[in-house]
Formats: structure tokens, C-alpha cells, sequence
DNA sequence: GGCATATATCGATGTTGATCGATAGAGTAA
DNA sequence: TTACTCTATCGATCAACATCGATATATGCC
């Protein structure tokens, strides 16, 4: 479990980890001015119904990993719509994106979500 | 086109995942879209650079409470647009709002940051 | 090859939002 | 009262974004 699924999206930053590797506590200093850059761009892309829905359904899949075809259905958006969100989610390093075949499987990246969550709290 | 991923049977499935350990709403289970949309809310409140440095000076300030009038200087935008973000964030209940004088104090509200942190971390 | 399906990209549109200048309101001091 | 300071609101502008339909690209099948 917890295997890697072969080709790796094309875009691999991880901006998330990367600014929760880097960044002091959002409340433990004043953030200059591209920690907030930083931070600001990671939380935009969170905060979005549909976007929030497409991870919550990825998370709650099977491997955290689900499929295009399984993620339009469910939200009353278009395809396009989706393919647009999808993309937002994984520039911002939440999700990767693996084609098999035909298909497109989106995955949660594991603690990404734990990263830009750590940023937000006091202890 | 395969799947439907509601409420099915928690037990079978998700290996590693066990209920009792992942607690968060976002990645234990799909969001419904008004759930979503006050996550969304909340994040979007949040998701700005001068509202990130405004929390962060309010933090990291005596007694985590600041006074407009040292919230206008650091940050490089007018006095209008600070009062705006400081608004967004009173009413989103990051920060609340107490008058002394001719000063306008904002303070933290004491686990507001980690409340929405913790919808978004899985363990 | 041709056809069908799955996903991504493009271009346009309507909406939201960040920012500003001007101004209003509240409080203090003379 | 008047004058001054601090903060909030108003109205406008410009940029960013969510969404869509149409189309492009990629893969599999016959």
C-alpha cells in the first residue's frame, strides 16, 4: 500500500510542503511579506466549495486515490470545471495526477494537508 | 461512472484508515455542499496576504490584541483597505473587535486558527 | 486507417474581490 | 461650540476567478 503510480504529473513542486518546511507559525511571528504570498496562495486553493469537495472525495477513496470519471458525477459542475479544479489542486501540491490508460487518477499527496494545517496553529 | 462513494460501508473498505483515528471531516468523509461552502468561507477569509500578516502582527502582539493604528504602518495599503480586511476577518470570527477611546483594538479569538486547522489534518 | 471515449485546453462571460480616494462618524481636547 | 484625530463606510475601478461551450489531445478498439 502506499505505492507509487507510476508517471508523476508534470508539474512535481510541492509548494505546500515547501512553504511548511520553510515558514515560521502563522501566530509565532510576523510574516513577511512572501511567507504571506506563500501561505495565501496555498489556503486560495483550498478555499473553494468544489475544490474542498474533490479532496474530501479523494480522501475518502480507496488508496486516496480516485478517478476523473468518478469526480464529475458527483459535484454539479461541469467537466471542463472539474479538469480546472483538479488542476488548481495539484500546482498547489495537494494531489498528483497518474493517467492510466484512458483514464486520469488524482491522489492525495500524502501530508500536505497536515502542512499547510500546521501553519494555523499556535502549539 | 463507476463508483458511488457516499455512505457506504465503513468497515470493508479503507485498509489503513481506521474512523476512530481519522477524524477530520474533510478527509474521513465526502463534504456536502453547504459543508463545503462554510469551509470555503472560512478559508477564504483567511486566504489573503495582508489578512495573514494582519493576524499574524495581532498574534504576535502584547496580550495577541492590536490597535489599528499599529496595523496601518507595516503593511504597505491604505488605511481603507486594512479596516476592510480587518472586517473580513471580525466577521469570519478570526479576531474580534473592541473600542477604547478613539482607538480600535483587534484580538485574536482564542482556538479560531486551530479550529479550522484541525478540519483539515487527518489525524 | 476510422471511430468512440476520457480528459485537458481555449475563449468568453459574469461575478467576486482587493484597492483606492473621498467622506462620514465617533471620540477628545481646546 | 470648533478643530483635530482615528476608524469605518461608500462608490468606483481593475484584476482575479469560477464557470461554461467548443474544441483539442490522447488513448483504446474495430
Amino acid at each position: 500500500m502506499s505505492g507509487y503510480y507510476g508517471v508523476m504529473s508534470t508539474t512535481t513542486l510541492l509548494p505546500v510542503i515547501d512553504a511548511a518546511s520553510c515558514c515560521s507559525p502563522l501566530v509565532r511571528d510576523a510574516l513577511t511579506q512572501s511567507q504571506a504570498d506563500d501561505l495565501a496562495r496555498s489556503l486560495k486553493a483550498l478555499a473553494d466549495p468544489a475544490r474542498l469537495r474533490l479532496i474530501s472525495i479523494i480522501a475518502a477513496s480507496e488508496g486516496q486515490e480516485a478517478c476523473v470519471c468518478d469526480l464529475t458525477e458527483p459535484l454539479d459542475i461541469g467537466q471542463p470545471t472539474v479538469s480546472h479544479h483538479l488542476r488548481v489542486l495539484a500546482e498547489a501540491g495537494y494531489v498528483t495526477r497518474s493517467k492510466r490508460g484512458t483514464w486520469a487518477y488524482y491522489a492525495l499527496v500524502p501530508g500536505a494537508l497536515d502542512a499547510v494545517a500546521r501553519l494555523l496553529v499556535s502549539a
